[in-house]
DNA sequence: GTTTGATTTAAACGATCGTTTTAAAAAGTC
DNA sequence: GACTTTTTAAAACGATCGTTTAAATCAAAC
């Protein structure tokens, strides 16, 4: 990985975080990078493989964390279910807890930013990253909430992705902690408060489901 | 209001929801209208008052309803708290249940993504248009939470918003229910569960917190 | 030191963007 | 019907965009 490289990548994570996708503008980036504009096409290609090769460079470490987590997790229990508060912990933290340094800000609202975007190479990158992942929960799910068919199940992660995103895109904007200096105290209470809330979510929408 | 400006508005809605207020182009919105392209500067001012006119359209009749069945609710109670999965449900069922119809999920969509853009004028125009109901409702989550300090319960109402935002933005991604011709019924059970993981995250992550 | 390949640079290309201008058409007023 | 105002239409403006090109510079190998 060039020097040349490694500043863009930096510089465009922060641009991406800012304008998403179609706002972001190579020019910028390649000034924020201290570059020369050509250099983004030399090193990467186009704009589009510039923002796939920045958000497989992030998200697949980031799985692979989750998966192997989620792995060991799974041997502790001996084929017992894992409980949804864990689960919840493993698929959610290590996405999170990035947030409260600013270059790990930057990643993660980068990524939940273009993620969002309905353009078709995000969409299809989108499901290439999440399969994996999102199968091997899916079972730990459905064993953890038995008595909830498959498509509940299903809803139930889609419940838990839509509140983590939300998150990783409005973090920034909480009103009562911007500009407050969050302490990592602070941010890991807040941080557990939040896990708590999904996994409450989880189980007590699911209780309901379960009953009938 | 002209039958020209109703097209470019119902285009434009289409538009920014589809790309967002960055990546929407005035020349594809007059296009979809079948209107010329001067006649949005002419009509509207420019995009960004375009984009202005099109949220506050949609959104102060809608927050305007909020905060009436509020009030409703707070007198029916006569004082006493009104119970957070009420509260819940009078702030999230407005938006989320537009998101049925076609028209309906493009204005919810719209918001959500040129909401989330980090804009000058856009995070002025959050602040002004949600300020008064996000107190209301901030007040009404205090009395529903005793024994959460001031800033708990904003933390907790960002976690609620957050989760809102998150799923009107990755709704229309949902894999389990995308081309599936979602019946009414079916929607709404969702979003009546949608609710329930939304109250129940709120009680369970406060219980915690009240008991110390 | 020369040559070869990799990298950087400056300049340009074609396209699209939001906006403005100027004139034509339509609608309204007397 | 003449006049004024409002709305539409086509064209152009200046700016920015992603990308490409061609020359200059650098690094390494021989």
């Amino acid at each position: 990985m060039n020097d040349t490289q490694i500043k863009i990548l930096e510089a465009a994570e922060a641009e991406f975080a800012e304008f998403g996708f179609v706002g972001a503008s190579i020019r910028n980036i390649t000034q924020r990078a201290g570059v020369n504009l050509a250099s983004v096409n030399y090193h990467f290609g186009t704009k589009e493989q510039l923002i796939k090769h920045l958000l497989l460079f992030r998200i697949t470490p980031l799985n692979q964390l989750r998966l192997n987590n989620l792995h060991k997790e799974q041997e502790r229990h001996q084929g017992e279910a894992v409980p949804i508060p864990i689960l919840v912990n493993l698929l959610v933290r290590p996405a999170l807890e990035k947030m409260l340094t600013v270059e790990g800000g930057q990643f993660v609202r980068a990524m939940a930013r273009c993620m969002s975007e309905p353009l078709g190479f995000i969409e299809s990158l989108d499901r290439d990253v999440f399969h994996e992942i999102f199968t091997a929960y899916y079972l730990a799910f459905q064993k953890a909430l038995p008595g909830l068919d498959e498509q509940a199940v299903a809803i139930q992660m889609n419940f838990v992705v839509c509140t983590m995103v939300g998150m990783m895109m409005h973090f920034p904007r909480m009103d009562n902690l911007r500009g407050k200096n969050l302490s990592k105290e602070k941010f890991d209470q807040i941080l557990d408060q939040f896990i708590d809330f999904i996994s409450s979510g989880v189980e007590g929408s699911s209780q309901c489901l379960i009953h009938s």
